[in-house]
DNA sequence: ACACTCAGAC
């Protein structure tokens, strides 16, 4: 006899039991109405599951009474228990697909072990099969697993559902682990398989997974589905090859909206906002409706690019095709506001979030540390705790870098040790905000100390903050000390070299600086170009220092003249010292006047209505000499001017700045 | 009768 799981540790058979003989809740009456099902809501997120569930139940008696114990479908095991009610396999299969798709184990478990016990499932691969799934769907693939390998007769949908558990539970290599084992055992994988497969051979591995998954399908046909298509652009897309994305595409005989979001995503990935707003639009003329996915990509991407303009109007078409904003496109949406420069914004798609989940709370406090809003992420971090959302890794990194962006020492020191009685474990990234955090305050030996006692080993990153910082604080003796430990640690890595020249030119030492920069040259490292752009009616344009290629530009240099000589009159002194070269004053100062974020400036100033806030965004950290000129012209200009920056965003006003002058 | 592909915070 085929009983699976009946004397396994898996299920606690006492407790079952007594939740199974329990006698039917009473009171119904006094129950409370679900909620109204056309209530009018922002976030439909919510689950009107358990009204679905409802409809297994063919009886309007039994319905109504169901929903006492949560339309959980314990009550129809009550009255199964009591032979009032006769299962079926129908009545089984749909009340372990309503445990799937609702993510109930526990529930599931019940109805299992009640099937165990009846011996219904004895030799009954289907049930089995939905058993196995419903397992891994919810994640238990420990339970999926085990009831796998007691399984005598395993078909193709058994090994399916445990591929796809793995896949879709973020476990590739397990799934991946199951296929040759599945080949030796003569069994062949049809386009359900493969596209789990698939699913779970993006990046991680490298292409040679995918590749040889390809080939598979090929060789059996399988690339027609538009199942495996998608996912093979998909996975070369996560591996980043987006060329044979566009391949495994444009060779998909039927696409759906997924095969145009795999797409997408992956040119989101990389950041190519302005592509990814072209295959929007040529996704829509060839007639497909843009889903949450192709929406979320699609802000992702405006925000790498801080594309507010046409983030807004992207957004405007979302609301108008009916979408609603549920937390999953929500959150997306938040940290594109947060990201092209509108934290007002931000706080109004937050406050509209019916749902928030620790994403939405994380990027929230990103948004805030971003922007400079030091005071206001620790309050919301509190509230949130006090709220109940259980805070990560992540919560925490906001927390820390809000408190290095506004000098905040104590709290910083509080929240780091707060996170034991999280068990969030630190890792590197909030170890090079704590020492961050330390150096500015002007801790410099503190943090060379904490580094020297941390548990993990310091990376090249950890000596980077610390080059920072003394940067910041002229200590050259260290700067050096910590310059040269990050060179060990990451060669290849510009960055450092870059504070060390800064260090070097600020003190005037320009042999140093001509040696660091040979290095630079002969180690091949190259420094990534700054750049800025700016978007001005939904196009975005780009600037390079002292660029000469820009059709207006005769109008922009007329412009920064102009500004420069009225930021002058006000007490504007060029800093010379943030340029590297060997060139006398006036030559230097010159130089200086055509960095990108000036050029971007005057353009801005040219192209954009009196008034209306100017937002620039910058590849590298914003020059302290252009720091201070910006200030003078929001003053002269009298506008706000945000200048986004690889770590933080500026925002001027009135001559200052609200990073105070600290970043 | 059961199984598959597409978002997000650092």
């Amino acid at each position: 006899m085929n009983m699976p799981l009946r004397n396994s540790t898996l299920f606690n058979a006492a407790v079952i039991r007594k939740i199974l003989v329990r006698s039917p809740p009473s009171g119904f009456a006094t129950i409370h109405a679900p909620a109204a099902p056309f209530s009018d809501s922002n976030d439909s997120e919510v689950e009107d599951g358990d009204a679905a569930s409802f409809c297994v139940f063919q009886d309007k008696d039994l319905l109504r009474k169901s929903q006492s114990d949560g339309g959980t479908g314990l009550y129809a095991l009550d009255l199964i228990q009591r032979g009032s009610l006769v299962p079926d396999y129908n009545l089984y299969s749909k009340l372990l697909k309503e445990c799937t798709r609702l993510g109930k184990v526990e529930q599931g478990r019940i109805v299992h072990a009640h099937l165990v016990d009846s011996h219904f499932l004895d030799n009954h691969l289907v049930l089995q099969n939905i058993i196995v799934n419903m397992y891994a769907k919810c994640g238990c693939l420990d339970d999926a697993r085990r009831m796998f390998d007691e399984m005598p007769t395993k078909d193709m949908v058994t090994w399916t559902a445990l591929i796809a558990g793995f896949s879709q539970n973020n476990r590739p290599r397990d799934a991946l682990l199951l296929f040759p084992q599945m080949l030796r055992l003569g069994f062949q994988p049809n386009h359900f398989t493969l596209s789990s497969l698939l699913k779970a051979s993006g990046s991680e591995h490298g292409l040679d997974p995918g590749t040889q998954l390809h080939a598979f399908c090929l060789k059996y046909g399988y690339q027609s589905s538009v199942y495996v298509g998608s996912a093979l652009v998909d996975m070369y897309a996560r591996c980043g090859h987006m060329d044979a994305a566009q391949l495994a595409f444009d060779g998909m005989p039927t696409k759906s909206e997924v095969s145009w979001n795999a797409l997408i995503s992956g040119h989101a990935r990389k950041g190519e906002g302005e592509h990814v707003l072209h295959l929007l639009w040529k996704m829509q003329r060839k007639n497909f409706q843009p889903t949450h996915f192709t929406y979320s990509s699609v802000f992702s991407a405006c925000a790498s690019i801080g594309a507010l303009e046409q983030g807004k109007w992207v957004h405007a078409h979302m609301i108008k095709s009916g979408l609603k904003l549920i937390a999953f496109i929500g959150n997306t949406l938040l940290d594109m506001y947060a990201k092209a420069g509108s934290i007002d914004d931000a706080k109004r798609v937050f406050d509209r979030l019916v749902k928030p989940d620790v994403v939405s709370w994380n990027t929230m406090l990103t948004g805030c540390a971003q922007h400079g809003l030091g005071k206001e992420t620790l309050d919301r971090f509190e509230q949130m705790l006090r709220i109940g959302i259980e805070p990560n890794e992540i919560s925490f990194l906001c927390v820390l870098t809000a408190c290095s962006h506004s000098g905040l020492l104590d709290e910083g020191l509080y929240y780091f040790e707060l996170m034991k009685n999280y068990k969030v474990e630190p890792d590197v990234p909030h170890y090079v905000t704590f020492v961050d955090l330390l150096g500015r305050v002007g801790l410099l030996d503190r943090a060379e100390r904490f580094i020297r006692e941390m548990p993990i080993e310091p990376t090249a990153a950890v000596w980077g903050a610390l080059l920072g910082a003394c940067r910041m604080h002229k200590n050259m003796e260290l700067g050096v000390y910590a310059a040269e430990r990050a060179f060990e640690l990451d060669p290849h890595d510009s960055g450092p070299r870059m504070l060390l020249s800064n260090i070097y030119a600020s003190a005037g030492r320009w042999r140093d600086v001509a040696k660091v920069r040979k290095m630079m040259k002969e180690s091949g490292v190259k420094k990534q170009p700054a750049c800025s752009w700016v978007e001005i009616e939904n196009a975005v344009h780009l600037f390079v220092a002292n660029d000469e290629t820009h059709p207006q530009m005769k109008e922009i240099r007329g412009k920064w003249e102009e500004i420069s000589g009225k930021i002058k009159e006000i007490g504007y002194v060029p800093d010379t010292s943030h340029v590297l070269l060997f060139v006398d004053q006036q030559e230097r100062e010159e130089k200086l006047q055509y960095h990108s974020e000036k050029l971007a400036l005057a353009f801005a100033l040219l192209n954009t209505p009196t008034g209306s806030p100017i937002r620039i965004k910058k590849n590298i950290r914003v020059c302290g000499d252009c720091h201070a000129a910006i200030k003078f012209v929001s003053k002269v200009v009298d506008r706000e001017i945000i200048v986004r920056d690889t770590n933080r965003f500026h925002h001027f006003r009135d001559g200052s700045c609200s990073c105070g002058d600290y970043w």
